[in-house]
DNA sequence: ATATATTTATTCATTTACGAATAGAAAGCG
DNA sequence: CGCTTTCTATTCGTAAATGAATAAATATAT
């Protein structure tokens, strides 16, 4: 073994538990990983994968293989980031991560001050809850409900996001006086995004809490909410796109600020295309 | 940059300073690395070496690059080292580190030792004090004056060389009883060798330690040695193959047996051969 | 100055690696 | 069963990567 692309391939496969998704990751066909296997399990003279109608299963002998591949990779990562910290021209192509909410929140329409201020990045938002490997670079950066503690990666920044409880007019209207938390029916995250706010702080609030709505689709969740059918928390900017739609249901107090972590891998804040949307990123949606 | 033997090919023309070296050392052809580095700056927009005629000096940008190339390399030797653990068969060519002494001295004789037990063996014996770096494989095995504390290496035992001050008949001859150490004319290293053993110990016995003669090259050394030069530290398994000419030298006390460490990197005590040569290796030089 | 020895760059015939297309295998489903 | 889908393996024409040979450049020695 001297190629290190070999091991580059290997790794995908693990990952991917699949010949040909690891062909698309890789931006190769799969014949190609097809052979690269075979190749590299003649050489060492072991079965690394059980190929099977479900994909390839890594056997005992790969498996053992996985922690010096994934090592490369984040070095390769590390790597290929170095190399983009000299770019004079800040353009080409930034991964966002995000919690579901945040993404259709504030990063649509973040993209269009991106397009205005950078017409050369091209903006790509992951919603989901899977912690992307940052250090591996499967995202630039990554917006975050609780700071991260890895020595690799750092805290470029924090969000103050302003949310509220919010429902469609008639349905506030039948609502006593003052409400409690209680009192709501509420639409929220159900699995696999349990942890991701608001949920956590509802059931916090409310004991034996049980929402009358719940899905894994933000869109959804909205479409419950204009529907009249209960309340929800969302952020302020999104209840100021549906101010003909939605009214504010008054708690008593104020809800507090969401507060997220904006991440990346330390040498990631290096890269100018990454340093500009992270500028942006912060002076645009601070508030 | 996603073809991580770019990053493979980048750090070996760090290492070398050349490009034609480089390609020696990865075994392809000196066009071929003359090309991918041309890519890679092409990619990248920025030079990574001025070339000229004394070979290719990485500039700053590139050396920028070298740690993340340095990790990438060593976790390839891991993942590489990993595929070595179940080859049935024990064959296959093993190096061993070692200082140059002690190679002339033992390393010789245990070759033939290797080849009876495992004829499948091939044995590289790289003499010298260059810290090869064990966890990026430059070498299977080293064998060390002082055990290592690095924590990706592991020391696999312990040598003991007994070693005594040998000298021609007649130079012997005609030293005072009892002689003591400054009596005598040293034979023993010079630079770059100053910290090999036994030169270290002279020094501290003998105030203003100058020796009569020095080499970098053992066999010089050894050579003015039969001439009756002077005397010198030599191994009793040396001293034995020159019985009929040297004469070992009564200092009054035994010298204590110099101490050397067999160490390798954690992951390469599991494949097969480097297990089988350090085996026979710990108990056929043991004494 | 001229020869020599080493560099990197270029050329170009050759080989290797690639991937679109296809075959084969196996599971889910009506 | 037969249809569909989703895998991996194979085939094969093509394109890209390779390296022997060579050119160009440059320092060192004679």
């Amino acid at each position: 073994m001297d190629s290190w692309d070999d091991a580059q391939t290997f790794l995908a496969v693990t990952e991917e538990r699949s010949f040909s998704r690891a062909a698309r990751k890789l931006g190769v066909g799969q014949p190609t990983v097809s052979r690269r296997i075979a190749n590299l399990e003649a050489n060492i003279g072991v079965q690394l994968f059980s190929r099977g109608r479900s994909g390839a299963q890594p056997t005992d002998e790969a498996l053992q293989l996985v922690p010096a591949a994934e090592q490369m990779a984040r070095w390769a990562a590390e790597f290929a980031r170095g190399t983009q910290t000299h770019e004079s021209s800040i353009r080409g192509t930034v991964r966002i991560a995000a919690p579901p909410g945040i993404a259709v929140e504030h990063l649509g329409s973040f993209a269009r001050d991106i397009k205005a201020q950078h017409p050369g990045i091209r903006l790509e938002v992951i919603a989901g809850i899977e912690h992307l490997d940052l250090t591996r670079g499967a995202a630039d950066i990554a917006i975050r409900s609780k700071p991260s503690n890895e020595p690799e990666l750092v805290v470029l920044g924090t969000l103050s996001n302003p949310v509220g409880v919010y429902a469609r007019a008639d349905y506030a209207a039948k609502l006593p006086r003052p409400c409690t938390w209680s009192d709501l029916d509420w639409i929220t995250w159900c699995r696999p995004f349990e942890t991701v706010p608001p949920r956590p702080m509802l059931e916090k609030r409310i004991s034996n809490f049980a929402p009358i709505f719940a899905s894994d689709d933000y869109l959804v969740l909205k479409s419950a909410l204009v529907s009249g059918l209960g309340a929800m928390i969302i952020s302020e900017l999104e209840a100021q796109r549906h101010q003909q739609e939605l009214v504010k249901v008054d708690m008593g107090v104020e809800l507090p600020n969401s507060e997220l972590y904006v991440v990346a891998a330390k040498s990631a804040q290096h890269v100018p295309r990454v340093q500009s949307v992270v500028r942006l990123l912060l002076s645009s949606i601070q508030s």
